[in-house]
DNA sequence: GATCCGCTTTTGTCTATACAAATAGATACA
DNA sequence: TGTATCTATTTGTATAGACAAAAGCGGATC
């Protein structure tokens, strides 16, 4: 049914994925998963490939291969949160958890996330500061099915994104970035005026189909921006065609 | 120094991305490339089976390899221009120029690019609408130097981003997303309020460190957004430095 | 110690061959 | 006409063997 190097790339997939192989875990050599699988150097070589050729794993000549560090997509990692942005800049980032509530999920919002209604989540609101001026607020369900240790932490020395990327692997996100008028309550926390423009992020992250979180990032518009570069080339197979964008 | 299979993919995708082979065009059969590359057909396949694997092209027994219908580069392609999109979702997209003259570059705007004051450059505002109503517009500015063509060029049947896009190669990009409130001008043309929140995509584009092309393109915020699914998985360049993600 | 050389290990690529699976199209048959 | 079957084509998978390229390692030489 299945073949060979499909199963042998499984295997090491949710190996890595479960976080049972860490970044940085030597992967058995081909000849070892040959002896293993019971099969030929070119069928656990294309699973490795493929894994390879993913950025799951690095292989270097002699030396083997490696789970690669998580990675995520370059321009995407330009649509990320807002610590991570204001750390790399040089900026003081500093938060505040405003609410934190164990819920169970609700029609509508179950609709909207595409799971079921009465699930356990906790509901966590968290407003951003960079150097002392509000930057962002965040607004954020997690599934606590999901993420069973996210009942019990307080978030009090870590925000939740990066509690989240230690805690648990993702296989999947969506982003929506949309621009909207901020409503009382978020220009208050925001410390802007009602009606002014916002940037919003928002994020949906999936480990194997099912929702491990949602949030939404609200940022004033004219404080926050995020850009990246790349080059068209980054991507494609190792060293790379020319690549078609749009000007 | 490149191997066979890598330049066959790059072959291909060359042809594919530039449009040669439209989606849908039916790729030459594994024996017609063993031919053509007088190579094995196994070598033939591990690129064939990475452009599927990568969805380019679609692969089925007995019929055949063919271009599968416009995947874009998934994120980098999110950040693209509305007609793109628009058309692709089966709407209708028409534009208007509103705006087309031959100046010179400003102080102002200069540095603000990163380039010398006093070159030529072709402003040109453009109304971009889907099934009708307003839904882009487009401010840009294109350095005649790096693209003399667009001196005489009308833009009345193609729209400037498709046709800078056939014309100019480009090594690199620089996006910049921004949540702005409509002023007057803007709020009359899109037919939205004057204040509303929009959502402005700011694209520079250079070709070996020059800059080809500056655009900014506002949507109306409630009735634009884009998104994307990805998997964290379908890249990374092997050998890739650690890289954060973020939920 | 420093440099160069060669050995060994591991991955990268390629070949030739083989058979399996899917399926479009032709053919035989009810 | 409609249906079942056969056939040819194309892709999918797997194998065994070969050599190349990268790189760690140790030893010989200066």
């Amino acid at each position: 049914m299945v073949s060979i190097h499909q199963r042998i790339f499984e295997d090491i997939e949710t190996r890595i994925m479960g976080g049972v192989w860490q970044p940085g875990h030597r992967i058995p050599f081909e000849h070892e998963l040959v002896e293993e699988y019971q099969c030929s150097r070119m069928t656990v070589n294309k699973a490795l490939s493929a894994l390879a050729q993913r950025g799951m794993i690095t292989r270097r000549r002699k030396v083997g291969s490696f789970v690669a560090s998580r990675q995520i997509d370059r321009t995407v990692m330009d649509i990320q949160d807002i610590s991570t942005e204001a750390e790399l800049a040089g900026h003081d980032h500093s938060y505040r958890i405003l609410r934190r509530k164990i819920e169970t999920l609700d029609a509508a919002t179950a609709a909207q996330l595409g799971e079921t209604t009465g699930a356990d989540i906790l509901r966590l609101h968290c407003l951003h500061t960079v150097d002392g001026k509000p930057n962002a607020l965040e607004r954020r369900i997690i599934m606590l099915a999901m993420v069973p240790s996210a009942r019990t932490e307080s978030f009090a020395s870590v925000p939740p994104g990066k509690w989240l990327l230690d805690m648990v692997p993702w296989s999947k996100a969506r982003h929506v970035i949309r621009a909207v008028s901020a409503d009382a309550a978020t220009a208050r926390l925001l410390e802007i005026e009602r009606g002014k423009a916002c940037l919003t992020l928002i994020r949906q992250t999936w480990q194997s189909s099912r929702t491990v979180t949602y949030v939404e990032i609200i940022h004033p518009g004219d404080r926050f921006q995020f850009a990246g570069d790349f080059h068209p080339t980054e991507r494609g197979i190792p060293d790379q065609p020319p690549q078609r964008g749009s000007f």
